[in-house]
DNA sequence: CGAACAAGATTGAACATTAAACCATTCGCC
DNA sequence: GGCGAATGGTTTAATGTTCAATCTTGTTCG
């Protein structure tokens, strides 16, 4: 199977995969210390502003952590946190009484009003204005197609395949 | 100050800017769960990576937070962990005696070893390999820009000056 | 039908991170 | 030389996150 060695990386996608990682973690940084100043942070902002988007101002919980990569059980805490400050309830699903859905306050939709205008202003000091147009948009495709390689896995992704299948 | 409202995102930056979050979010993710086979987290592995480069195989401890983008404080209990794997171990700093310098043992050595080959796959896998290496470039590019914005910052940073300073 | 399995979500405990206070050393400077 | 501020690191407690177990509802299929 590996008959050859790793392929590591040449000299100059190590310093470009170099550049990827200290400069993404020094963005989510900048901006997590941005949005601190009004008492939440990135994740709960992408909640949040999710939902503000969403038809009804409100989704279910595990399309909301597919939406901004979060697992169903941190979601979970999380809510449950956003819904003590008020900003979010939630509601039994109509259809699927499995399900639950994430809904946007009155409060939580003008807390989102309130902060999305700092933010955007921090996405583009951190960002944005660091870059030409064209790099910005370039980073988009990419990072788009990094995004989208995900979206069809392998059926058989999960290695819980240990046995007594109907073949044993 | 504000006199003009807050530049929105255009169409394009839009989905550009949630390309990127969305896209480095899943990347930082596939690559934490392939580094958990092997029993340790991307920024731990940055840790003992950034140590195995270093001469001697070691940094200070407020050096090397700033390597890998942790605060002192993270860095600390990050450490101590990785002490108690044995993997690097504590020396007190020659010249400075506040400091403290981190030093990767043989056996940390041999998990950078171990480890990398694996971890370089999966960074090609989940990123390099979804890219034209042209796209790859400008990403590494476009994220330098990004991490150098940083390296100057204004002096007055903090605003811890809320007083009798001697102008007072 | 009904038994097994899948999906949606929550729980609680273990673990990791943050934030603020703290201690020791060094620097700046009069 | 010595006082006050800055730097380097650690500690503690509060806060967040993960992991595995659990509970409920839905779906599949013999």
């Amino acid at each position: 199977m590996t008959s050859s060695g790793p392929r590591w990386l040449s000299r100059s996608e190590q310093s470009a995969w170099r550049a990827y990682l200290r400069g993404s973690r020094m963005l989510e940084d900048a901006l997590d210390r941005d949005l601190q100043e009004h008492g939440l942070q990135l994740t709960e902002y992408e909640i949040i502003s999710m939902l503000s988007e969403a038809p009804r101002h409100r989704l279910r919980m595990s399309e909301l952590a597919e939406l901004v990569v979060q697992s169903r059980s941190r979601l979970t805490h999380t809510a449950t946190r956003l819904e003590k400050r008020g900003w979010v309830v939630r509601e039994p699903c109509e259809n699927d009484r499995r399900g639950v859905e994430l809904v946007l306050t009155p409060e939580g939709r003008g807390r989102v009003v309130d902060v999305s205008a700092a933010h955007v202003e921090s996405v583009r000091r951190h960002l944005v204005d660091l870059l030409s147009p064209e790099q910005f948009q370039a980073v988009g495709v990419a990072m788009a197609q990094v995004r989208d390689a995900k979206e069809d896995v392998d059926p058989y992704e999960d290695d819980d395949h240990a046995g007594m299948a109907t073949w044993a």
